[in-house]
DNA sequence: GCTCTACGCAACCATTGGTTGCATCATCTA
DNA sequence: TAGATGATGCAACCAATGGTTGCGTAGAGC
């Protein structure tokens, strides 16, 4: 949490997007997703790592409150927070418009250029 | 052809993933929009890390195809390659869109727990 | 009580984001 | 042409983290 730029990150986001930037993180949360929760062993049963890993994933993801765990005797069972996935889910979508929209400014300039270019000097430039 | 059946996750994903799962990485791809390019020198000073932390993020991001270089004297000028982007947030967009799917989908089933919980409080089994 | 199993803790290793320091090479100017 | 300046590259080093193994503890079942 050392920076606090602008644009499409905060600090926030920062950690969100660390969460669910590990793919074995994502992996685990799409495994939450579909059976509907697990443990640390059931879940690591279903990866190519270890139950100490998963663990420790678990405890990445549940810092952020993308998932809350319920004990019930010797057993953690963890289930995702929908609230904060979807809004997860969101940011994603968030800096990907943001992407999208500056992505298609340079591709109307590059238009833009490579008209006055081939036929004769229109005045028809566009600012943003 | 990246992901495919496998859940959102996949090698080559991943590496995309990474690349824009650091924070200082995706400022950089936003700085490299916005000004249509840059120098680790020019970034670098626009953000709170070394010349040499954005020289090895430039590489990074080289090495997955989102940005490419032109070395001209003792300049070497990066740039974002746009359809690499692009095809980036769409995976964002693929991965948020499944999630999204996912939770919709147990949305519907706490809602149906939710209606025949009036007639047996035995749980309900998922079908995938 | 004994055993089995799920969990937590600690030590350790490899990768990586970040730093500093130095060498190299291109440009500009006296 | 030589020398100063500025941009890059390379190497060593540090800290955080994803991953491992090993061990200890505590419920659940016999």
């Amino acid at each position: 949490m050392s920076s606090q730029g602008r644009g499409p990150s905060t600090q926030i986001d920062d950690a969100l997007w660390s969460a669910i930037g590990d793919p074995t993180r994502r992996r685990l949360l799409d495994l939450l997703l579909v059976e509907g929760g697990g443990t640390a062993t059931s879940l690591g049963e279903q990866l190519p790592v270890t139950r100490q890993a998963v663990a420790k994933h678990l405890g990445v993801l549940d810092h952020v409150g993308l998932v809350s765990s319920v004990t019930s005797g010797r057993e953690k069972r963890y289930h995702v927070d929908e609230a904060q996935l979807a809004h997860a889910v969101s940011q994603l979508a968030s800096v990907g418009s943001t992407w999208n929209a500056r992505l298609q400014r340079i591709k109307r300039i590059a238009e833009t250029i490579q008209h006055t270019r081939q036929e004769q000097p229109r005045q028809e430039e566009q600012h943003d």
